[in-house]
DNA sequence: GTAGGGTTAG
């Protein structure tokens, strides 16, 4: 170790001590012009080799988002330490530029740097949450062959990498954590976290029954695990068994509920609450708003928004997508004002759900001017974009939209956006086009159609009368048909009163949804059409005698902030009868500007 | 290490 004793402090000391004081400072906030003042000051004191200043500058040039320039600096280093290579590693992890992150990975090696508990936590952390299993399994044989200081947050993070990877995943954590010969109470949540998420509820308690000490995210994990798996009496058994409950304890409790659908026990716990944060508001507004009680959850959101709390990007995202499932325009809409109220700025996540909110509940111009405001448009906005213009019909639109895309070089089409335009060719009825596009999607565009693409096309031949084709396709499937293709090909019979097809459709989908009761309907439906009206009586009687019975699908419609669902032959408005009169009148007028009903 | 989250055929 060199000790530097020196009578006289040189100018360039006294210079470098303030400007690393001044990037210490800079650390945690992110001031571009700052930066590049001291950037500019460090080249003048002749300091950017500095291998204990560069660091620093990298981590704040990639801070303010100038990742460019962080390479920059990077680049005019003849020999970066493991230090060095670490801030470069993670500032590309931190602009989301992960393959950048794992090149300098391997140069780092080609030089002969070893990598160290820092870089393999900074890799794992990209790799964290995003299911790529070969890249942990290379980081993790990496770890195996160079070996790490026996610290015990290399194996905890590899842990939950793995279990971030589906079920694959958590049985090589299982391996990781076995083969820990120290673990804390993190390993042992993080192993029952994992096999939580993967369903192995079971095996998760045995080894939450088997640790030495419980914290209370272990409670916590284990209270996830039942109420993920809609198991609320299990759930709220174990949450009164709780030695201490949190505010996490209270939501993940409100939260099963809530997706479980019984909302009067989600909201009398919310009530009971002793603490609420954003994300417990949340929950509730959006698990009202998923299930169409407009009122419940306007109410609560002014409610939320009362005590103070400013919804973030988690609020927004949730919220849109329970509007957008729901068709609940008018909170989708308030929510939107109170992101331009409090000037928030959009993500393109946030303005891809908005998009998305305004394109399902019918207000097309408004996505459409949702999403010509996005800058840094990403596939996702495209996708939401073109499937609102399919949906409602724009076929036409859908398609030049789609021309356009092809004209953005940084993104390519992925399976999700032919699943839109099928589906905008199926809505418009073009058949020819749609075939077109279903065949280029291999040879052009080097995506494998999945059984999702075939259940386009087989609705698109269908709703076009082909049904003969669609049945072909169906049969020359090299993937296994499932009960969605089947259930749409019977559509399509139903459509076009194909009362033999029919029959060889229903057979088919049997085998695969034996208790379906739409299926059966759909069925009786077709004899029904075709005046065949002893085998509809037949169906009937069979669907009585296997307990089979089908809830009659619902309409609904939003009338300032309520719900309004009705059923076919419903007569239990108080004023059903002007309701049929102006239907009758609507009908009428459709037919005169030339609408035919099938 | 635990709670809310964008695009996917009928």
């Amino acid at each position: 170790m060199q000790m530097c004793v020196s009578v006289r402090t040189p100018k360039w000391v006294s210079s470098r001590r303030v400007l690393e004081q001044k990037l210490s400072q800079l650390h945690k906030c992110s001031n571009l012009s700052q930066v590049k003042q001291i950037h500019a000051q460090i080249i003048r004191a002749n300091l950017h080799h500095d291998l204990y200043i560069v660091p620093k500058l990298v981590a704040a040039l990639s801070l303010c988002r100038q990742l460019a320039l962080a390479v920059n600096v990077f680049d005019q280093i003849q020999e970066p330490n493991v230090h060095l290579y670490n801030t470069m590693i993670r500032a590309h992890i931190q602009n989301s530029q992960t393959s950048q992150a794992f090149a300098t990975f391997f140069n780092m090696q080609s030089n002969g740097v070893c990598p160290d508990n820092f870089t393999y936590s900074f890799l794992l952390k990209a790799c964290y949450g995003r299911n790529w299993l070969p890249v942990v399994q290379m980081i993790h044989n990496h770890i195996e062959k160079f070996g790490f200081s026996s610290d015990i947050f290399v194996p905890n993070s590899l842990i939950d990498c793995y279990c971030k990877c589906g079920p694959l995943g958590v049985s090589e954590a299982k391996k990781v954590f076995n083969a820990m010969g120290v673990r804390d109470v993190v390993s042992w949540n993080s192993i029952i976290g994992g096999l939580v998420k993967v369903g192995e509820l079971g095996e998760a308690r045995q080894l939450f029954d088997e640790m030495p000490e419980r914290d209370l995210v272990t409670w916590n994990t284990m209270l996830d695990g039942y109420s993920k798996a809609r198991l609320m009496n299990e759930a709220f058994e174990f949450f009164q068994k709780m030695p201490e409950r949190n505010v996490v304890s209270w939501s993940i409790i409100v939260a099963g509920y809530s997706k479980a659908g019984d909302m009067e026990m989600a909201r009398m716990l919310f009530d009971k609450m002793p603490v609420k944060n954003l994300v417990t508001w949340t929950i509730i507004i959006a698990g009202y708003a998923e299930k169409g009680l407009a009122k419940e959850a306007t109410s609560l959101y002014d409610e939320m928004e009362k005590v103070g709390l400013k919804p973030d990007e988690g609020t927004i995202i949730s919220i849109m997508a329970a509007c957008a499932e729901s068709g609940l325009l008018g909170l989708g809409e308030k929510v939107h004002a109170s992101i331009k109220r409090n000037r928030y700025k959009c993500s393109v996540q946030v303005s891809n759900s908005l998009v998305d909110m305004y394109a399902k509940c019918g207000s097309l111009n408004k996505a459409y001017e949702v999403f010509s405001r996005i800058t840094n448009k990403d596939l996702v906005s495209w996708n939401a974009m073109l499937h609102g213009l399919a949906i409602h019909g724009h076929g036409e639109k859908a398609l030049h939209l789609f021309s356009e895309l092809k004209k953005e070089e940084r993104l390519k089409p992925d399976p999700v956006t032919f699943i839109a335009v099928l589906c905008a060719c199926t809505h418009a009825g073009l058949v020819e086009e749609g075939l077109r596009f279903f065949h280029s999607m291999e040879s052009e565009y080097g995506i494998v159609p999945q059984v999702e693409h075939y259940g386009c096309v087989i609705d698109l031949l269908g709703r076009g009368g082909r049904l003969n084709e669609a049945f072909d396709l169906v049969n020359s499937m090299s993937l296994e048909p499932n009960a969605v293709i089947w259930g749409t090909l019977l559509g399509a019979c139903r459509v076009h009163n194909d009362v033999n097809l029919a029959r060889e459709v229903l057979d088919r989908l049997v085998k695969l949804e034996p208790s379906d009761p739409g299926n059966f309907s759909m069925l009786s439906n077709i004899y029904a059409a075709a005046g065949d009206w002893d085998s509809v009586a037949n169906m009937r009687l069979l669907m009585r005698s296997t307990g089979i019975q089908k809830r009659s699908g619902a309409s609904s419609i939003e009338v300032d902030d309520e719900v309004h669902e009705f059923t076919v032959f419903d007569e239990s408005h108080p004023q059903s009868d002007k309701i049929y009169q102006m239907i009758g009148r609507l009908s009428q007028d459709l037919k005169r500007i030339g609408y035919f009903q099938k």
